[in-house]
DNA sequence: CTGAAAGCGCTAACAC
DNA sequence: GTGTTAGCGCTTTCAG
């Protein structure tokens, strides 16, 4: 007599799972197989080593019983969730909805899952996101830090430890892998392109979290990529010989309304740049409605260049030349590291991807066009 | 003698978890508490009763050890994930992802996660994800169907049973709670604008999911907003004494290029439309696209109008007069009936909510201008 | 290749 | 208010 038969489940009729209500365990599959637990959860986990008689018997049992794994059982006594958390700085931004669609696909074929949260770039709301998830006992964190203080909610070994990568942004004094971007490239990349056509005069929109409305100043602490980008478009801008002058860099909240009033301030200033680079997609957006309300020509009376390619930026009136960043390559290399951490034990490691200029029609060349 | 000191872990020192490398577990607080397991495990998850001092003891153990619950014991326990499955059907399109943001901050709200699984419109996807979130033992599911055909993956009472609430589409012959808009008024709405500026010649962009590349013809099988879209821009162009000429109305995949030439073969014709509406933001895109490409300008040339706004939208030159659907209090609604039903039993309720004409200025009149 | 036994960490049900 | 007990459904050792 074997195991089976020893607890008789109160409500299960012999006949499958649909009668009494309750689902179907592993045990029913069991009995219904006639083998042990072991025996049908090797068969249906796929793991050790199953007859295949056995296996066949066990999965027409399980099919007959409309039998679904329950994953937190087996998560359980595993130890593993199969799900990857992931927190992220502002969703709806073009550049992150790439990534999230890019990350979840390269999960699903390593057979992970994405619990996503949100923290609309609020470092409490990131520590709290990280809290949640590491009690959800995700196997892995990939997450875009805001925080630029304390950031020991990031530790690996916290309270439960879990791999963790980091995406798009760095953390300053932590040994801690990331994918990121050379931005200071990106934005030289930018300057280069409009100082080679020509421009001198060119202001800066740039995106950041800290700041209060807007402001010219660069707010105390800022996230490396916003760090990287104001530095990198300043080394670009020393290197030709040329400055920003005052009033013609702001830094914004990620809005669009806020950003547009700097955006009009950058352009109503009395000598104001040929040529706007912003930083991303919200900020290019504000661009264009400031240009708009003054009437300026996007391409004419207004250069634009702008970090982070969009479907609508390709199809705009002129299309906008763009920073593109090498997105799926970014995520894919986050997930597949994290993974390769979460099943070997081996550190994942970092990698530093570079931007390209894709340039289209947003900047007028005023070596031809002679000066405005 | 009670319980706690029955058995000893292995490696657990008493000084805290950090020792051992291991994360505290309940057992552990409830130890340096000297209390029972059910008591610290009151206090931890603020249930039941538990006096004032006790509860004390055991927060400030829990915060010694930097204990965390291990929510999958949790959930294996209370049979409650306090998990979302989300399936949809498109996650980069703007109204799915402005959709995604609202569903998980209602979510969050109520003490809900999301987790999120992407189909891409293609209706296999689509069972193997309700499958995985079922397995995952998700509380509920919000899920936008994309199948048109079978779909008992959808039954509440599958193998696993959970409370289903569909979103932005419906299923035949289900008696699902499904959180829908009006679309034939929506694409009515549309169509009756550009009707009262004096347009006759109407062609119209639709996205579809069953039409390889893109065709004349009504694909076979579309799903419900589809349906409702083609159709009551139909009813209100009847209702004005118009039609769809052939060649004037095109489905398309959600694809930009092919949907572009859908619409290049649209401007195409010998005798082109006045004006077009476009059922979504990729629509629109193309649109705009095939527009430049023929150096038509939109609001003069070619008058449009689209389903769904977006940031883009508005800023456009000129800004797209669109078809607003109440995104937010949908997934509100969505998410709100739903955890309804997990917590009280009683079945979600279906809502259907109005769409709203945005009029902005890509849209000539033609009853001013004349005909062109 | 298969079976028996032992829990994973927590909470629900029931005592007291 | 607090403690005791009994599992949730599965996988993992360890035998054979």
């Amino acid at each position: 007599m074997d195991e089976n038969t020893r607890k008789t489940r109160p409500s299960a009729k012999s006949g499958g799972e649909a009668k009494a209500g309750r689902p179907a365990r592993l045990i029913d599959v069991a009995r219904l197989a006639d083998v042990s637990r072991a025996t049908a959860a090797r068969a249906l986990g796929q793991y050790g080593l199953v007859g295949q008689e056995t296996r066949d018997k066990v999965m027409a049992a399980a099919k007959a019983l409309n039998y679904q794994a329950n994953e937190v059982a087996r998560s359980m006594r595993s130890g593993k969730t199969l799900t990857i958390g992931l927190v992220v700085a502002a969703i709806s931004n073009s550049f992150f909805n790439s990534t999230i669609l890019a990350i979840m696909e390269t999960a699903a074929r390593y057979g992970y899952q994405i619990l996503i949260l949100n923290t609309n770039d609020n470092a409490e709301l990131e520590v709290e996101a990280v809290r949640v998830l590491r009690e959800k006992r995700v196997d892995g964190l990939i997450v875009v830090p805001s925080s630029v203080g304390d950031t020991s909610h990031l530790d690996p070994q916290g309270p439960s430890s879990v791999p963790i990568v980091l995406f798009d942004r760095l953390v300053a004094d932590k040994p801690l892998a990331a994918m990121t971007t050379d931005d200071i490239f990106g934005a030289g990349e930018a300057i280069r392109h409009l100082v080679s056509r020509g421009h001198r005069r060119i202001g800066m929109l740039i995106a950041a979290q800290t700041t209060e409305g807007h402001s010219i100043d660069r707010p105390a602490r800022v996230v490396s990529t916003v760090e990287e980008r104001a530095v990198g478009a300043e080394l670009a801008m020393a290197a030709a010989g040329l400055s920003f002058e005052p009033g013609w860099v702001r830094y914004s909240v990620n809005a669009i309304a806020v950003a547009t009033d700097a955006a009009l301030s950058i352009l109503r200033q009395p000598n104001p740049p040929t040529a706007i680079l912003t930083t991303n997609e919200e900020m290019a957006l504000a661009a264009v409605s400031a240009a708009r309300q003054l009437q300026l020509g996007i391409g004419t009376d207004l250069s634009l260049v702008s970090i982070d390619d969009t479907a609508w930026l390709k199809v705009f009136s002129p299309p906008v030349t763009v920073i593109e960043r090498p997105i799926h390559a970014l995520a894919q290399a986050a997930v597949e590291s994290l993974i390769g951490e979460i099943r070997s034990g081996l550190p994942a490691r970092s990698a530093r991807l570079q931007p390209r200029l894709i340039e289209r029609e947003s900047v007028c060349d005023l070596t031809v066009a002679g000066r405005r």
